[in-house]
DNA sequence: CCTATTAAAGACAAATATATCTTTAATATT
DNA sequence: AATATTAAAGATATATTTGTCTTTAATAGG
């Protein structure tokens, strides 16, 4: 549905909305254990977030590390997406035409239509905040189980 | 949503429920034209939807082509993407999870839950022939419009 | 049988996505 | 000021996807 980076940022920001704020923040480390993602490569993906968009802030040295202020903890993954550049799922279409509308709509276009407006509102109803606090559920998780690193 | 292997080989077998048959096959060609597909590999996707799964036909030759079957027209999208190996929408997570259930939920996945049958019927419900009957509409369309090649 | 036409098969190329590693800059603590 | 810690930045590596090109095999029609 989504593409790799995007699955970690949605993670990370899941993660970082439990558990940072500004008089905590979290380090790239602990961070991509968490989420059990490439600590590396989420470290860049993160980098992305930070710069420009006020979504993520980032403070360098000791007791640094990234973190949600309560504005960014009240976006909810829609805006992430847009952020991301990734909307394919609400602004795409299902056969790939670049040009599908109402006045040239492809096959599918009628039925998608309808599903749409759906996962639009799943995406834009709760703030990554709500998501997060989910999580005190301990039942509800945002990295694999059960796969150890070797 | 889906990559463009996905999406060219779903075009590619609406428009072949549209104009094919056993006595009137299609090269690769008119095909790739038709669709607005790169050629080559199109016809690679294709080739694979002719090796074992009786989805797709072929024949070499003069007169030679692409063709779906009677039967094969009865398929729906749901069908192809099984045998694409292309069901990431229907069976996976949001957030990307490998083991995303009701036992362990990501923060998404009552959310998700809801909406994944609909896409499922969405899929599911018109055979690849209802599909190429809507485009007697000539509105309807499965190539991209208005963008000439060089 | 010969030729033209078509898909099959396979090698190759380019683009993009994913991932890692190293060096640099910022900053808190001493 | 020196040191340790952290993210930023940039270079590089690997994998996957997408796309092209060439050669081969099948087949219809003369």
């Amino acid at each position: 549905m989504f593409s790799k980076s995007t699955e970690y940022a949605l993670r990370a920001i899941i993660y970082l909305a439990q558990k940072s704020s500004v008089e905590h923040k979290i380090g790239i480390t602990e961070l991509a254990q968490a989420i059990d993602s490439p600590k590396s490569f989420t470290a860049k993906i993160l980098q992305n977030l930070t710069r420009g968009n006020n979504l993520i802030n980032s403070v360098t040295g000791p007791t640094g590390g990234f973190y949600l202020t309560d504005q960014a903890k009240k976006k909810s993954l829609l805006n992430v997406l847009t952020l991301l550049e990734d909307e394919g799922i609400i602004t795409g279409c299902i056969l790939g035409l670049k040009e599908c509308s109402e006045k040239n709509p492809c096959p599918m276009h009628s039925e998608y239509k309808q599903i749409k407006p759906q996962l639009l509102d799943m995406l834009d109803q709760k703030t990554i905040a709500e998501l997060a606090s989910e999580m005190k559920d301990p039942r509800i998780v945002i990295h694999n189980i059960g796969k150890k690193k070797v």
